[in-house]
DNA sequence: GTGAATGTTAACAG
DNA sequence: CCTGTTAACATTCA
């Protein structure tokens, strides 16, 4: 555990790249037991007080500590952060502490699941789950014909692990317009879709290992389409209303009426 | 100093 | 009951 004793993290992109980073800082924890916990989380702390971790998983941006009888599970919302061996000025949301170190999160959610994991979660959903499955999603997709792309690519029933960034560069590299509607993509651009989604996300994990994340950048804050050198647009697009970076010109829009209504 | 944002959900209004 | 808006979150940066 040498190489963790100081680790920190300062720009995470919580996304589904980084909670697998964060995955693996974890992952020496296992097998090893919590001699106590504090924090300002709303969280009966005792419970935690001796229990060993058997297991860590994630699910999409959900980070899964997991005991005997229950998990615990973290998630780093827009602004939370982590540090092992370290800690910042301000009050952790939790520390977990062990014989030797200490693992700190703030500004995170954290909350006890007392189900079986299996029961709470649809692994196939996670884009970066070995048990990910493009058919599954594109089923999901189909009981949702009037959704906009950009809000299903935030939608983590659908692609869990997935955020603002994924979504703006997979649109991009698959060449459609965030405004589109799922259910008029053609089928080869909607397998398109599926299968960038999840290869982006692993490219994002290992250019953000490399710390390269943002010069691979093709559409997310960039003022060019790198394709055809005209402006990109910038709008807040969907229900979801976040924001999109796009080219008008390669990113196609298929928004042909439903026949009927789907 | 200001504003915007990698995300989610509770609370509230209509 | 359903839908949409707002605020909040010991943040960080351009």
């Amino acid at each position: 555990m040498a190489q963790l004793l100081y680790y920190q993290c300062k720009k995470l992109m919580p996304e589904g790249p980084s909670i697998l980073i964060l995955h693996e800082v974890l992952k020496p924890f296992k097998g090893k037991k919590v001699i106590s916990a504090s924090g300002y989380a709303k969280i009966d702390y005792k419970r935690l007080k001796g229990k060993t971790i058997t297991d860590l998983k994630t699910w999409g941006k959900h980070t899964l500590i997991c005991f005997k009888d229950f998990t615990v599970r973290i998630h780093l919302l827009m602004f939370g952060s982590y540090l092992v061996n370290k800690t910042k000025k301000i009050n952790p949301k939790l520390s977990l502490h062990f014989t030797k170190d200490d693992v700190n999160f703030y500004m995170s959610d954290v909350k006890f699941i007392d189900e079986p994991l299996d029961d709470i979660y649809d692994w196939s959903a996670d884009i970066m789950n070995k048990k990910w499955s493009a058919a599954k999603a594109k089923k999901k997709l189909s009981e949702h014909p009037k959704m906009m792309v950009c809000d299903a690519l935030l939608d983590q029933d659908i692609f869990a692990g997935s955020g603002n960034i994924i979504k703006n560069e997979t649109l991009f590299r698959s060449r459609i317009h965030p405004e589109s509607l799922v259910s008029s993509l053609p089928p080869a651009k909607l397998s398109a879709l599926l299968k960038e989604v999840s290869k982006y996300a692993f490219d994002f994990l290992k250019w953000k290992k490399e710390g390269t994340l943002g010069k691979h950048f093709q559409a997310y804050e960039q003022k060019e389409c790198p394709r055809c050198r005209i402006p990109l647009h910038k709008r807040l697009t969907g229900k979801g209303k976040r924001q999109s970076y796009f080219c008008e010109n390669c990113q196609a829009k298929y928004s042909s009426k439903l026949k009927a209504q789907g």
